[in-house]
Parts: structure tokens; sequence; C-alpha cells
DNA sequence: GCTCCTACGACCACTCTAGTCCTATAATCA
DNA sequence: TGATTATAGGACTAGAGTGGTCGTAGGAGC
């Protein structure tokens, strides 16, 4: 229950990864990387990202660069960025139950007795996906520094099966 | 984003209307609703419903009772039922990305570097859920009492968009 | 034995998700 | 100018999940 897309799980971490560019690339010029590089960092389908990406340049989240040595980046500094910015531009607007909608319609209206209760679930999770930067979610040892290994991201999975 | 199945509302829905029964009814004897009752209260689908009731049934959240007066009651008091394990018993477990699952798999192993980060977030909402009680969500002035009407409840749809 | 209820498997229409394909357009460089 | 590399976005599809129905079996009270 509850899953987010996996639109929205790209979105993220296309988001992470850009975040972490940015703070390795002082300098405006570089910033930028391509959907398919993106792509290829994780083994997402590359034409699938590109229309994640498309829509986050859209809602204002990346900027978009055609062209040769093109891509996408930040629009803002990795501070500012919220997960819940991310998941919004990517699924949509927040809405634990069914009742709950853009306009306030609901299929039970008069009947739904659950929605005001659930409502502040809904809050309580906006603010937690609030709370959460960008800049949080990236690797914290600033990585250029001492041999910083992509494959060292990889650090939390040691499930069998 | 982040919706639950309408089969969780109705869940939800059925659920607290017995804990209402319950605490209006201090016998023991006549704490049963069939579901079809419950259907009826909030033009919810009788044999959704049903297959709703069965599950929590299942799940000992609930128990049944054959034949004529019977119906569903709740297995244990409302203090001690939470909205967490309701949507559970129906919508399965909670995780919030396609990274999570029962046995920790992901498509992207390896790859994935949201994982982290956002399992936090899971717990905040599987917190969240917990601490709603069915008697929590009860209404408050027992109701029989001062005219108590049920479209008070619609307050909070002054969106627009 | 009749009636009212739960129990449950099978089934179906519909929607959403994840992904592909194709064409158009913008920017850079030789 | 033309080739290349990138974004932009519409059309489409297989498959999964959701919401709901139907039919049948069986338990309980009168």
């Amino acid at each position: 229950m509850l899953r987010l897309t996996k639109k929205a799980d790209y979105g993220l971490m296309a988001v992470k990864l850009l975040a972490e560019h940015w703070l390795r690339q002082p300098d405006e010029a570089n910033r930028a990387l391509s959907a398919k590089d993106i792509a290829d960092a994780y083994h997402i389908p590359p034409q699938l990202l590109a229309k994640i990406l498309q829509t986050l340049a859209r809602t204002g989240i990346l900027v978009s660069h055609a062209g040769i040595y093109g891509g996408y980046s930040l629009a803002r500094n990795p501070e500012s960025i919220t997960a819940f910015e991310i998941i919004r531009a990517i699924d949509g607007p927040l809405f634990i139950t069914s009742c709950i909608t853009v306009n306030g319609n609901c299929d039970l209206v008069g009947t739904c007795t659950i929605k005001e209760p659930l409502s502040k679930v809904n809050d309580s999770i906006r603010e937690v996906l609030t709370k959460i930067r960008m800049i949080d979610m990236c690797e914290p040892p600033v990585g250029t520094a001492h041999g910083h290994e992509k494959t060292e991201l990889v650090t939390l999975d040691t499930h069998s099966h």
C-alpha cells in the first residue's frame, strides 16, 4: 500500500544525482547531465527517464539545454528542492484517500466519515516529505576529496533473495 | 499520489461504524452489524464490502457471526484497533518505494540510491497511522444527543484548480 | 426446512503503470 | 549548411491492479 510510482522513484534518483553533480561542479557551465547519462548510471529505460526529466523541467525544478553537450541541471540549489516537490510534480497532488481530491469531490459525498481524520495523515506525510531536501539525500563526504567511488554509494543491500 | 485503495477506505469506514456501534451497545450480544447494514449506511457495493469485512475477520480485527441476526463486530475494543492495522490488512504491507519490499527486493539492486532516505518516510507514515486509534475516529458527543449532522464533517475543500 | 447471514472462488470491465516508438525541434560544431 | 547530439512530446501497447459482480457452498436461528 501507499507505494510511489516507479516514475517518482526514478525522478528522485535522477534529481539526487544532479544534486551531487551540482555540488561537485562549482562552475555553472558543466552542471548538465543528459537523460541518457543518468539512465545509464541507474539502468533506467532512457526514454522513460527523458519524459520524467521533461516533466520536472516543466515544473521548474530542472532546466533543460538542448543540443550537443546539453542535458538537464537543477534550476535551484539542492538545499531548496524537496522530495515532496519532485514527487508531486511526477505523481500529482497528495491525497491519501479517494475522498480528498483537488476540488473536494467525493464519491461518497455526505456519507464518507473518514475524510477529516485522514486529512491529518495527509498533512503529516506532506510535512515529512517536505522536510527531505535533496541536499540531505546526497552522499555526505563531498566526494572529490578522497577517491570517491560511485560504487561506494551502494551500501545497504545486504539482502538475500 | 500515495492514494489508499477504495477498499481500505471502505474498511476504515466500516470499522469506524462498528466501533461507534460497540460504544453504544454495552451488552456484547447486540454488537454485530451485517455487511449489508453497513453497505447501505454508506452506499457501498454490498458484495465488495462483504469481502473486505471477511478479510478483516481473517486478520482478527473483526469477528463474524453467520446466520440470522449475524454479522460482524469488533474482535477487540476500539481503543486497541489502529488505522494502520486495518489498512495493512486490506492493502498489504506499507512500502513507499518499489525498492522496499517484504524480502528487500529491488529491481535496481545496487543502483538504487534512494532506498535508505525513503525508508524513514516509510517509518513516519507507519507511525502516524499507528497513532490513529479507531476510538479517536468516532464521533465525540455520543451522537444521539443533539441532532448531530453528518454534513458537518465536510469542511476543508476550499481549493481552486 | 426456510431464511438470513457469512465464505470464497471465478470472473470481468476498466484504469493505471511502465515502457516503446516515432517525429519534430533546438543547439553545437566542423 | 549539414551532421550530430540533445530535448519535446504525441501515440501506442502489454500487463498489472482496482473495483465490482456472480454464483455457490455452508453455518445459524426460527
